[in-house]
DNA sequence: TTGTAAGCGTTATCAT
DNA sequence: ATGATAACGCTTACAA
């Protein structure tokens, strides 16, 4: 049987016959402050040591007005990219002596109210939340109370919160030039969920690459209509069984790229020489696949610790003007993209 | 500004002229138990919303000795295996009114020791740990007060806790016997960090199912030293560079498969035909390389999710004898494996 | 049907 | 150099 009584500051005051204050203060490194004599400190030590004293910490915060807890709200910890978030902010806030409360809203609105809610609700001093991305109205009320937040990769534009995400117009557009450079010009884009605005600025950035090269876009080249692989398997199928004279797919996520890939496959075109392909979004794999994907790497690392940084600017109560951070991403070249123009140089040289 | 005044018991009881503990009771949904009139109820429900009254938890647990919340102990939340794991973690908790706190120890048993300490002064009810799995002392000690806890994943041979994992030692026996199935003898195993049981319990299938078919295991093709990638990658590299006789690689995660998979490319060996891989750990990704890789897939969703039952079935107070779960582990049969009894009439192209 | 008061474990403000 | 006491917000005997 263990010992089923807690150890307290009760506890060790009643032993060495001292009072609650003392101990705590000993405890709390305020003995110099409170000139708390040598021989009372080390006995308070020795005692907190030999009954494995934890302060409990659920007194201390209700009293102190002071949780050191975050909440990290997430759509699905299982994807990757967030679980790298995650696993940032982490670190990130153990450093500062935070722990995070963890929730998955499973890409649910109504789980997202419910976790901020819940997590307001245990007193974390601030939130971290990648949101679902539709509503924001449960968000307002955060900006309206001024409760410490950032929104990390899926901004809404209704809102004025502080926010990290990458650079999503930047990348794609630099991702396209990139393909036009090398010669395609029918190029599809198989993008993620319509809603979102990571999606939406990849879409912008795709199009404005091509109208900047005199290319109008064909709308039946955008299709999709979820981050996930099925979708990216399902529209490559169509693109390529319809004879779309596409020569190069821009994935807008890794999971549509990994679909993407699995269609190429099984309708035998090699990547990087029959046809390209370039992702959005770099994950390991993808750099040992045959051929090695060419990718727009994000820096999920930073994402995850500025939010966290961000986050403290907050705490601290800097009232600066609200900051939004948007991320270079990084243009990852490897061996997916054909280069047409050196297969054919009658007609390239002219584009730039 | 916002308000800074948090909303309280008391507060709801001042505008209402009532006493806290009415206030409380009718929130508690004990207005019947306590008799308490219809219009008290609906005054106090009301006041309750309009001031968008949230219940201070900590306060709450405080008095009521109970958190609702359960520690989960991570070595690396961004590796998608254990992503997986928490996610369901997450759900399971949330489905009973329990939040999660994280920790991420960063595969440090330092940081391992510090997070439990730190949960524990947190008052988790209790405790989901994927240890390190090198130290066990600090693991010995919940044992010995008994508190509750789950393994998951990593087991230690002198802890006797409640634990969760797949059945490592039978998964690795049928895919070893697989592949001698399909006419490999020569069959190198890629392993992990020989010091976890996982590792172990894979070897151990490994040399068995060798050892059952006749074959006597060949301690220089059991190589390895760490879950990485870059493990897979530099010992597929020696052991092909050597002109080792190997026919397939077992790899003992997903990750080292990672490695292999690349050292191959490099190689120019093409999988599935001028030799044969086989991982531990199913992982999207797997499945649409080309070609598809065989794998032993792990059911990390019902890991996570039979990790909370049994930790529930502890703070319920059952005592039975402690009880380990040992998941059936499933094959998963793709491409990237070479049947040699077929190949053998007409082999012209193997030119190792 | 509702109120009073004690207590959860801690820290801060007075005292002494 | 140390102690008593109140308070943080909540629940729950015990009263009324």
């Amino acid at each position: 049987m263990a010992k089923k009584t807690l150890t307290t500051l009760q506890t060790i005051a009643e032993r060495l016959g001292l009072s609650v204050s003392t101990v705590s203060r000993v405890l709390n490194d305020k003995s110099d402050q409170y000139r708390i004599s040598a021989r009372t400190q080390h006995a308070v030590q020795d005692m907190a040591r030999q009954l494995d004293f934890r302060p409990n910490q659920l007194a201390r915060s209700l009293r102190l007005r002071k949780t050191q807890t975050l909440g990290l709200v997430i759509p699905d910890i299982s994807n990757p990219f967030f679980a790298q978030i995650a696993r940032h902010v982490e670190i990130e806030a153990r450093s500062r002596h935070y722990s995070i409360i963890l929730c998955d809203t499973q890409e649910s609105t109504d789980l997202e109210i419910e976790s901020i809610r819940l997590l307001r609700s245990r007193e974390v001093e601030g939130l971290i939340v990648v949101p679902v991305g539709q509503k924001s109205d449960h968000l307002k009320t955060l900006q309206a109370e001024s409760f410490p937040v950032v929104i990390v990769d899926r901004l809404l534009s209704d809102l004025d919160l502080p926010y990290v995400a990458s650079d999503n117009y930047q990348g794609a557009y630099d991702a396209v030039c990139y393909l036009i450079d090398h010669g395609h010009t029918r190029i599809a884009c198989l993008q993620g969920l319509p809603g979102t605005s990571p999606n939406q600025q990849r879409v912008r950035g795709y199009r404005d690459a091509l109208g900047a090269h005199g290319i109008v876009p064909d709308s039946d080249l955008i299709r999709g209509d979820s981050y996930g692989s099925q979708t990216g398997y399902e529209q490559t199928l169509q693109l390529l069984l319809r004879n779309s004279p596409v020569t190069a797919l821009f994935a807008l996520s890794n999971l549509i790229g990994l679909g993407a890939i699995r269609a190429l496959a099984e309708l035998k075109r090699r990547i990087g020489k029959d046809i390209s392909l370039l992702c959005f979004d770099d994950q390991p794999y993808l750099a040992y696949m045959d051929p090695p994907i060419t990718t727009v790497d994000q820096q999920n690392t930073e994402m995850g610790r500025l939010a966290v940084r961000l986050l403290f600017e907050q705490l601290a109560g800097q009232t600066k003007e609200n900051k939004g951070l948007l991320l270079p991403t990084q243009f990852i070249e490897r061996k997916s993209v054909n280069n047409l123009c050196l297969e054919r140089r009658d007609k390239c040289d002219s584009t730039h």
